[in-house]
DNA sequence: TTAATTTCTTATCATACATCAATGCCCAGC
DNA sequence: GCTGGGCATTGATGTATGATAAGAAATTAA
């Protein structure tokens, strides 16, 4: 049942199968279709998804109802509105299912006990943090600086893979993009002879 | 010395003056003027700087050599590049002095020992991190959705005092947009008689 | 004070990207 | 097999912002 979290957070720590048993109490799972959401915008982020099969996305929708896709999740990957989770308020993201997903939720107890178990835990939550400021960080300054081409090749060279699963108007979303215009960014990589890899 | 870093580090947790002075051994305090630099592109942060007068900012150059501002940090920020502080790596920013500034290097020892101290500090550093994402976060968001008009208008609410003491050029250079593009949004909002506050 | 920079404004023109609209494609469901 | 609704493409046109250039204003230096 939780087998692929299992996995992910003994690789990422020391904690052995008897304390993943007990602390796996905190746990749920849940399977969704695509579509479906484990998050709606006004509500409290009370826990981080964790995704075993299938791929989550987050998002906002603007006052003209435009949407703006800040994150993808697939396999092995956790998504959170860490604000809402951390400070206790309302979110501004939607989070739904890309694909048929299989997830499991982290609520916070399981986290606390988790850093109380294990240091090395502690640690790897603490890097995951890091990682998170550096990606957006460097999110901002493409977004600042970068044409819409280049920030089409950067995603495809850091997200090959979700290039592929995913329909166009989302890459385009998350580029903010029209997916008119990434289209024509495409062509025109096509006709320079551009190969993706 | 550390007079206004002493304040802020024991309005934020529970360290007394005795602890604070053990560590203090750790912090190295720096007078410079505009214009120098405390950290450059491509070498490693070694460092938070806390700046106990004046002002700091980081920035990144592009390709086409054009600056790109990622922070401001007047009295009583903390400016450093997590990335390269955290994972050791090459910094992709420059840090420079807006205006003749008195800062508190800190380095990894001093947080270190300061969070063996004190549960409360390390529990402000947690939480330090976590709004360093959500201001990311908004800044991506407001990048991907939002006009020049709104990205200023949200400036001017979100900082009011920089907004006076920053040149026009360096708050356009944060947003996003040209001095000139700047320069025609003031112009049309003065236009609507908008008056700041 | 004058001179010299730097910053801000204004105007014209250029361009990247958005918008709107039409077409074709694909594959999901009947 | 049709049929319909998302999705991608393409073209025509619009618009916000960028580029360039010049002058005004403000700040700093001499």
């Amino acid at each position: 049942m939780f087998q692929n979290f299992k996995n992910y957070i003994q690789n990422h720590s020391d904690i052995t199968d008897e304390q993943f048993i007990t602390i796996s109490g905190y746990l749920k799972s849940k399977v969704i279709k695509k579509g479906e959401f484990v998050l709606r915008q006004g509500e409290i982020c009370g826990y981080s998804f964790f995704v075993s099969k299938g791929l989550l996305r987050s998002y906002t929708i603007d006052e003209q109802g435009k949407e703006h896709i800040i994150q993808f999740a697939p396999e092995d990957w956790i998504i959170v509105d860490r604000s809402s989770y951390f400070f206790n308020e309302p979110s501004e993201l939607f989070i739904d299912a890309v694909e048929d997903t299989e997830l499991v939720m982290l609520n916070e107890d399981f986290i606390t006990q988790a850093c109380n178990i294990s240091t090395v835990y502690r640690a790897f939550n603490h890097k995951a943090l890091h990682s998170h400021i550096r990606h957006l960080q460097k999110r901002v300054n493409l977004l600042l600086g970068a044409t819409a081409e280049q920030r089409y090749l950067d995603f495809i060279k850091l997200y090959p893979e979700l290039t592929l699963r995913l329909p166009q108007w989302m890459i385009a979303s998350y580029l903010g993009l029209t997916p008119e215009s990434l289209s024509r960014v495409r062509k025109e990589l096509a006709r320079r002879n551009f190969k993706p890899h």
